[in-house]
DNA sequence: GTCATTACTACACACCGTGTCCACAGGAGA
DNA sequence: TCTCCTGTGGACACGGTGTGTAGTAATGAC
């Protein structure tokens, strides 16, 4: 069997068209996502879109959370690419300018899907967490991460922006052994730094996501854009 | 006892009743809600609960959306409230204190009620969103109004935050009003920086009820407040 | 005390969803 | 060729919303 399907092809015929018809399932979910919430995701509704039974669908995923799940793993690359990409583009001597490209690229991100965005940041489903340590839990952390490197670039003009009492006891020890053996010479404050860092970029974009900003700034994008300004030059990085 | 009652009531025992027993099914849909999310949220749940039949309910809340609706504006109201006693608290001559307060008093509101910080500044139901102007809109403009006249008692040390080029037109016209009719020395920029506090306030208890700031900080506490006291110093406050 | 109104019950119904079972057709792969 | 896989078509149990209709009991006004 091995060696068939690897002289004829990478993938039988078969096999690719359960790989397209699940992507098509995803593509639909996505936009019944889009259009009505997490909850308007229907497997049913799907399988009518399709043309086909319902029954069908329920041996691509077993259950709606299945469905959502794997959604949720596209949507986790989805993002990480956005903000590696975006960071990608800038030098390594520019920190700042780094800084400033993740938090625009973050908010384009989420206004491009906003149901992406909620479904990972808020509760995907009602009443259903997503596996521990699936794809949600290593972007989040990922994420993290890269945000600590960019903040730790800034340590030495941004120490006086955290308190100095800060230790390692105030992080997750999980967090805690990633940074340690990855930046070893980042002290405890600039990591809890970091995760600041982060929710400030969250803070604005979520309102804006959830129609909250709208209602009062007829320009989110310069208050968005002021606040990443403010937020890297505090950091001692303008 | 008819005596006694006709004297004093001002609502018969019938719409007595009646009130309580709309608060009763309030209540139970807020536990519903804070055990499995909005979507947990049942009238025939209800009904059993309460020992009637789900018929009943319908004569009280037309729709399961009314309900959510309702339970809504008792949330909205909580929160106003939890915010105006924090600062209210503190003296008027301490608008840094008032503004700590208020942070801390937000996030001190959010994980007691986390379903209903999820409801208030989520999306509430899955497809539907609250009639326009209702008592959402009205805290959330409140909650802005007064979080403007904090930021502008700031605002003589604060200007360097934002950028001198912004004007009313980067606002809502609704907003403009608003600041321009209670507080006619705002300029525009520092009305934008106080959306911006909001949004920084917002980000750290966002990631926390929706569960991102566990997995990675020990001591959420500390973080939130080290976050404030940045906040409260950075508009000059301290 | 009489009598209408009101609150609620008990039973239908149509319609939607999830998740599971079945027998059976038809194409893909060995 | 023959088997396995994918999908059909239909049924099922169970849950939900939202709507009917008939009847009972208490309330409140006269």
């Amino acid at each position: 069997m091995d060696e068939g399907e690897r002289a004829s092809a990478v993938m039988s015929r078969r096999e690719r068209l359960r790989i397209e018809t699940s992507r098509e399932i995803e593509a639909i979910a996505l936009r019944q996502m889009a259009a009505g919430g997490p909850g308007a995701i229907s497997l049913r509704g799907i399988a009518r879109e399709m043309g086909m039974t319902a029954r069908a669908i329920y041996s691509y995923f077993p259950t709606r959370d299945d469905l959502v799940t794997a959604l949720i793993s596209g949507i986790a690359t989805s993002l990480g690419e956005a903000l590696e990409s975006a960071t990608g583009a800038v030098p390594d001597n520019d920190p700042g300018g780094k800084l400033l490209a993740w938090g625009q690229a973050l908010r384009q991100w989420a206004l491009t899907h906003p149901e992406s965005f909620r479904l990972f940041y808020g509760h995907p489903v009602p009443g259903y967490q997503p596996p521990e340590d699936g794809p949600v839990d290593r972007t989040a952390r990922r994420v993290c991460h890269e945000l600590t490197r960019l903040v730790a670039a800034a340590w030495p003009q941004a120490q006086h922006l955290q308190p100095a009492d800060t230790s390692w006891s105030d992080l997750h020890p999980d967090y805690v052994a990633k940074v340690q053996a990855d930046l070893p010479d980042v002290p405890p404050a600039a990591a809890a730094l970091a995760l600041r860092v982060w929710g400030r970029m969250h803070g604005l974009v979520a309102l804006e996501i959830d129609g909250h900003i709208h209602p009062v700034a007829g320009n989110p994008d310069a208050l968005h854009r002021a606040e990443m300004l403010d937020l890297v030059r505090s950091l001692g990085l303008a």
